[in-house]
DNA sequence: CCGTTTCACTTAACCGCTTAACTGATACGT
DNA sequence: ACGTATCAGTTAAGCGGTTAAGTGAAACGG
């Protein structure tokens, strides 16, 4: 039963130096001692192959140089895409990011990031399943959190870094109308629209400004679904009971790149050509995106620099670093690429 | 600077309970206490929120109820689309899964390694991205490995789920010379192509007895390079300085699919429609290959079941049972779908 | 009726590190 | 020369649990 492993403990890096438990910890960490012992105790240290164990420094000091990381769900193309840009901008400031998925699950994700907290990670980054949940509250107060994507209505964050989705949908709306389209299905993801998503409103406002007639339909984020949903609208029956409806759109405009993956299958079976008897128009900037047929037409939100921003704003919570503005509001840049044209019909 | 979150702690139960710290650690865990008392600290605890500090529990018991899950690149599509599919599996069977990106660098690969075993994670997934690392040997001594997609040559394991590469190889060409094609270039990523790797030798053999023309290249998986790879590949020059060299492929077999991404974008701008001028062949089968069009044939793996496959050996190992078969391999299955025809020049 | 189990806890020693408070010795200002 | 900083370490009390070993009482067997 008994693991044989075993570590060299900071105790035995005391005796073999002569020096106190503690006179070792602080030399370690470069506090308050000679130069002369410190460079001695670093010696033995190395020699013994001595490693501080994080567990015991994390239940002595309450830190542990780690970040948790919470995908509201990993299945998400773009949510993969912004953790891994994410873990990446951490460990390039030499912090470990411990990513975790709550796959769509509101309960699992605030367990998941009760569990984080209790893991004392020193900082938590989140892309929230649901963002209005009184249990973060809680969590924001025990440890700094940035929120991505949305902001966390009943808490205190450290930070959020958010999208101009007002900003996003007139511009692919401008865009669209600017080619000619008057007829637009827009296809959100499903899930809880709280009032802090008011995406349809924005969609309305500016369809009405445009003298655009627009249809908003949930649609799923999974690629099969999003793929059966697009079919439907496609085929002009949106909610599966309008066979014969008035003209179908010209322009379909998906809040997310996969949702738009699903629309140039259906439209493939279709027949029809995207960019040419079809628009579609995305809104993530997924890198498949580049390199579809034709390239989707996307609105690109800076991933990078989201990451960047977003961790930026932990580590600054982290280290007790008041910063300027908590709130960054990344704004949409219209990737202009081949799926969207003047419509033919 | 103190943080007034005052967590109730087993000492707080006790007291309120008037048992020993002792009998309550016993009592919440099920453990020789009467049923009576074991009812009534169970509820003092409810009353008092108490929740064990994971924490303090690791440096006591060296356990942790978490598994570690290393990327060697998140960057990669397909390893996006494994982690996902772990951290879910793992999950469904309640333990915590902590993933970790090494960001296709060996070095932080081992350190971050070393990390999650000094976290004390009761097992360690690895996708690795140097599998003769000789520092996997004392990783997994302390801790159970699993490693996917390539054995530790230099460790003991708790076990390893593997590729039948030979089998996905040939059944790719097979079905390749049956369409009728005899010359293929075949993009194998980039990377330390050890010996435990040796895919250029399958396809070799697999030519040779099919009586196919193989030039295996290697390709970037990043989609912006790949692109740039196929562009000089499709225009016959695969190595850049043969510009009018012997007749082209008639079918480009790639290594991963975000690879036959880059195929099919580089095609799209050389106007050859995949599937008809040109067919192309993936090995992973991501959810947007389904999409693509044409739909991308490509082998796959079950991507499920490798999750599965791989969370049950270090469950099992975690919970010391033997296993029967420490090694899975994974059967290749073509799927068939449009992007490959029969050669048309 | 007595010795032995069994039961239901309690005691206390850790796990490996941090850190406030304390001790001596040396340096400093006046 | 003397009180006071300053420096370089030491002591010891945690952090919040786990767990081997111990204890006293009740139950049991013969």
């Amino acid at each position: 039963m008994a693991r044989p492993n075993k570590r060299t403990t900071l105790r035995e890096v005391a005796e073999a130096t002569g020096l106190s438990t503690a006179a070792v910890s602080y030399a370690l960490r470069g506090k308050h001692v000679s130069k002369e012992t410190e460079e001695r105790v670093r010696k033995a240290a190395a020699e013994l192959g001595y490693e501080a164990d994080p567990i015991a420094r994390a239940l002595a000091s309450g830190r542990t140089s780690t970040v948790g990381v919470l995908a509201g769900d990993l299945q998400d193309l773009w949510q993969q895409q912004l953790m891994a840009a994410i873990g990446r901008e951490l460990l390039a400031g030499d912090r470990y990011a411990l990513i975790l998925d709550a796959g769509g699950d509101p309960e699992r994700e605030l367990a998941l990031a009760k569990q984080l907290r209790d893991q004392r990670v020193d900082g938590l980054l989140v892309s929230p399943v649901d963002p209005s949940a009184e249990g973060w509250s809680k969590i924001a107060d025990a440890v700094p959190v940035v929120s991505i994507g949305d902001a966390l209505s009943r808490a205190r964050t450290a930070g959020e870094v958010l999208f101009d989705n007002r900003a996003g949908i007139d511009a692919v709306l401008d865009y669209l109308r600017g080619l000619g389209h008057r007829r637009v299905t827009v296809l959100t993801p499903t899930g809880p629209s709280t009032p802090d998503r008011p995406a349809d409103v924005y969609v309305r406002e500016a369809a009405d400004r445009l003298g655009i007639e627009a249809v908003v339909l949930p649609c799923p984020q999974e690629l099969g679904e999003a793929t059966a949903m697009a079919r439907r609208v496609l085929t002009n029956s949106p909610d599966g009971r309008r066979p014969a409806g008035p003209a179908p759109a010209t322009a379909v405009f998906c809040f997310s790149d996969s949702i738009a993956y699903g629309v140039y299958a259906a439209a493939a079976e279709a027949s029809l050509a995207v960019g040419r008897d079809l628009s579609v128009v995305g809104f993530d900037d997924h890198p498949v995106s580049r390199v579809l047929t034709p390239p989707l037409t996307t609105v690109d939100w800076g991933l990078t620099d989201i990451a960047k921003e977003a961790a930026r704003l932990a580590v600054a919570a982290i280290e007790g670093r008041r910063v300027r503005r908590k709130r960054i509001l990344c704004a949409p840049r219209l990737s202009e690429r081949g799926s969207a044209a003047p419509p033919r019909s």
